[in-house]
DNA sequence: TTTTAGCACTCAATACGCGAGAGTGCTAAC
DNA sequence: GTTAGCACTCTCGCGTATTGAGTGCTAAAA
């Protein structure tokens, strides 16, 4: 994503500024209020020719005619790049983010959920956490436990600290017995295992094991292969409301289609997850259309990985409309995912 | 909920053109339309005459001076509770929603989420599915499982068919020989007690028992004793997105007030139940500020109890604009309601 | 006495014109 | 290369005129 025209000094100082200016103020920038607001030592005059060729290379655009100069994508994605310095957060920011967070510890969907408050409490903008990818998980526990003579609960405790609870049809009731040495023998043959090759696991131990084990075998099999185990990503998403404080969404169409956007669960993963791969493993920013689906583009998402033992297992970000305060939300992003990090990382423990 | 008018024939027919006409058109309703369009067999200046006679008892309303009539509050009301009647469902939809419901059988969490979604989807308005009341809820199966030497998992398998994942926190490690005595335990005291008296029960127990047994009772308590057994009532809501269809919330203050309002979760369990409370054990409607905070006439709310072994467990119901399709909407809840409960009945076994 | 036709009136919505203001591009001077 | 000056453009807000749906009232008809 690099430049093919290389701005002068005074040209990425001007354009720095309009994207300070819309920033602030949701109003495209006018030369004299730019010079006025920035104190540059140079006139409005000046800034206007600058402008000029700010728009003739794309940075820049007007909205009409007579109008001041708003940023591009391309405008905001040379700032992002370039000229924006990720605003250090303060002592007291630090602490609330690690405090709310530290809170609902015990459980990890809880702590999911309250990571994608926090974000929205602290940015004012709508937070989300896509949850650890479970099919890479890896399996630490299985427990069995009977509900009724037809129905069995299977438990699945995993590398990072979530349990997830599934349920299975028994044709037959299941003795107490059966049931405990089943459990054994999942755990025998799973710990360690990854999510996803539990059904394959499962499958080819029960085809090599005879006789006398074979019946637990299969008993296990029939346990494991109608499990919901390859469900979609899962993800929290909250403080979408605060769309409407942006002016940007006063405009009811716009605001639906940002509300429909939000809906498409498996979409805005997958957002999220092409950020990673363009940039890996930082923060990564998309602005724009870069976003959402070509043609829409009023938001921009700030996104980065969380890693639980070392390892990125999720993202999480921010989503809100382009004209965004990048320095400081890059800020709270980071942070956040690297405290949701440990934390994961100690309850997986 | 009585009217202190009398309503002549004529006047409930007016009443009731009105009303299905703003229902369909969102328009005011004027003299002339109505006559052409319900096929009255007196004119229109009679038809205004018996307007303006409604608009003095207040059941209809003018937005301005010359403008045609829209009903009130009142007007509503008197139209649910007298002259509306409640559609019959084809079996196409009938077989729809049974099908819909049936597909996410196996985990009773899936199955609720799955009930607003098709809510949302069959009505085109909000759907709203309150969890069953896990205060409520009688244990059934208490299962314990390591999850590292710091923690473990409680779960707890309910009379709705609920499962519930609580993390504990341990001192110390706990040997394997000790959990499962422990959970014998548990499972002994517990079977058949409300979630909402386990921790006095093994309070109690605990102080009862002497030597021997002390440990595990002690054990077993200090497990139980910070669980998060109180959380609040948990809410499945769909399609709050279907509210952007709606004209009434086309301006952006609505629409925002409203989805504020489906944010504060405990605000909406609470209006359901009041609706459950006035009119035990069926379908109740709340119009307009009946349903939110005083003040907030847009939104209207239709729920309905459904039943799990013959008890009233939870609520479900739909939440759109005041000027909603009651006759239709109503008889999708109720049913709705009715094949949920079954599920569920079936499901808890 | 009830119903209806006719008519004057009201009000929202829409379009139109106008002036103010913000901001530009261009030219000429510095 | 930079800046001041100026004509020009376009949006926004406001007041006015027009239109049209719908009313209330009155007087005639049933």
């Amino acid at each position: 994503m690099t430049s093919d025209v290389n701005l002068s000094e005074r040209e990425q100082l001007v354009l720095q500024a309009v994207v300070h200016m819309y920033i602030t103020t949701a109003e495209p920038a006018g030369s004299r209020a730019l010079v006025k607001r920035f104190g540059l030592d140079f006139s409005p005059a000046t800034v206007r020719n600058v402008m000029a060729d700010l728009e003739d290379s794309g940075f820049l655009q007007q909205l009409h005619s007579s109008s001041g100069r708003v940023p591009t994508n391309r405008g905001y994605r040379h700032y992002v790049d370039y000229l924006m310095r990720v605003q250090q957060l303060t002592l007291a920011e630090r602490a609330r983010i690690e405090q709310e967070l530290t809170r609902g510890l015990n459980d990890a969907d809880e702590l999911l959920r309250q990571t994608s408050h926090l974000l929205a409490l602290v940015t004012h903008q709508t937070g989300i956490v896509e949850a650890p990818q479970e099919r890479e998980a890896i399996v630490q526990t299985i427990e069995l436990m009977p509900i009724s003579n037809h129905r069995m609960a299977l438990l699945l405790a995993d590398s990072y600290g979530r349990i997830r609870t599934m349920t299975v049809n028994l044709e037959q009731p299941i003795s107490s017995d059966d049931l405990s040495r089943t459990r054994q023998y999942l755990n025998d043959i799973l710990r360690g295992v990854q999510v996803e090759h539990i059904k394959h696991t499962v499958e080819t131990k029960a085809r090599m094991i005879q006789d006398e084990q074979r019946r637990l075998a299969e008993q296990a099999l029939h346990m494991v292969e109608t499990l919901p185990l390859t469900r979609p990503g899962q993800l929290f998403l909250d403080g979408a409301n605060q769309l409407f404080e942006q002016p940007e969404f006063h405009d009811i169409e716009r605001a639906r289609e940002v509300f429909l956007l939000l809906e498409e669960r498996e979409q805005i993963i997958e957002m999220l997850r092409k950020g990673m791969r363009n940039a890996p493993p930082w923060t990564s920013v998309l602005i724009g259309s870069e976003a959402a689906r070509q043609g829409f583009d009023e938001i921009s998402v700030i996104a980065a990985p969380y890693c639980v033992k070392g390892k990125a297992v999720g993202m999480l970000g921010v989503l809100g409309p382009r004209r965004m305060p990048y320095p400081r939300l890059t800020a709270v992003v980071e942070y956040t995912a690297d405290m949701l990090g440990r934390i994961l990382t100690r309850l997986a423990g």
